[in-house]
DNA sequence: TACTATCCGCTACAGATGTAGCAGGTAGTC
DNA sequence: GACTACCTGCTACATCTGTAGCGGATAGTA
């Protein structure tokens, strides 16, 4: 299961809270995006087609939920990352991160926290 | 600079080993993708056309070399896939890392050595 | 019941992407 | 100098992606 931008963008609102109505997601976007009514539809439309989400039809409105868990949406897409940029090795993908001025010192904490657990054997 | 799966593909060849002519990335390719040698060459012009890679003719052969750094394009990828898949917090992303089987003991261990560097204030 | 605000289904369309063919130029070889 | 192999430039084309409009159906309201 491969998202595009878009995607991903209405996806990670749907994660939030489901299920949601196109109108849901449109605002919740808003800002984002500018995006129109119709835009939202069509990429709900195509997340359905691709079985990535469902549609429930309450009344004349639908309704749609997940169908794939973040995690594992996530899973794949860094998978393919590391693949794709990194030839498949973590080490450079890790590097990156720890020099990245992206990673907080909250988020150091947090993965050499990690890796001790790991290092237990409690993983 | 934004660069798409073909694009990564042929990039990483010429990475490893610049300046190198269509015929050069395709062989380097093959097993890989089964390419037509008009397909490297399409790729290499689109790439050309972004600025991502220089051609040089010599004789009249083309020559390609990258433009852009590895580490500048993989960084920028990681920041992406961040946004996109992770809005942004490398929490999530680290999470996954120190889950993933793809995560070996080897890249464990960098793992925290380069974190352990970071803490001596060596970065 | 008639109106209005929405919703849905379908269609559209330009640009990006994956993949490749063709025709004409050039360089090395007989 | 002619042939052959290979290269380039240009073109092609189906599919995916981003973005959206339109017309008909429906539900809430006066």
């Amino acid at each position: 299961m491969r998202l595009n931008d878009s995607e991903w963008l209405v996806m990670r609102r749907l994660w939030q809270s489901a299920p949601a109505t196109v109108r849901d997601v449109l605002e919740a976007l808003e800002g984002e995006t500018g995006w129109a009514y119709s835009t939202v539809k069509t990429v709900l439309q195509r997340l359905a087609d691709k079985g990535a989400v469902e549609v429930r039809k309450r009344g004349n409105v639908s309704w749609f939920t997940p169908l794939v868990a973040e995690e594992h949406a996530q899973r794949t897409a860094l998978k393919s990352l590391l693949d794709r940029v990194f030839g498949g090795s973590v080490g450079g993908l890790v590097q990156h991160l720890a020099d990245d001025d992206a990673l907080s010192e909250a988020d150091r904490e947090r993965l050499a926290e990690l890796l001790r657990r790991d290092e237990d054997g409690t993983s």
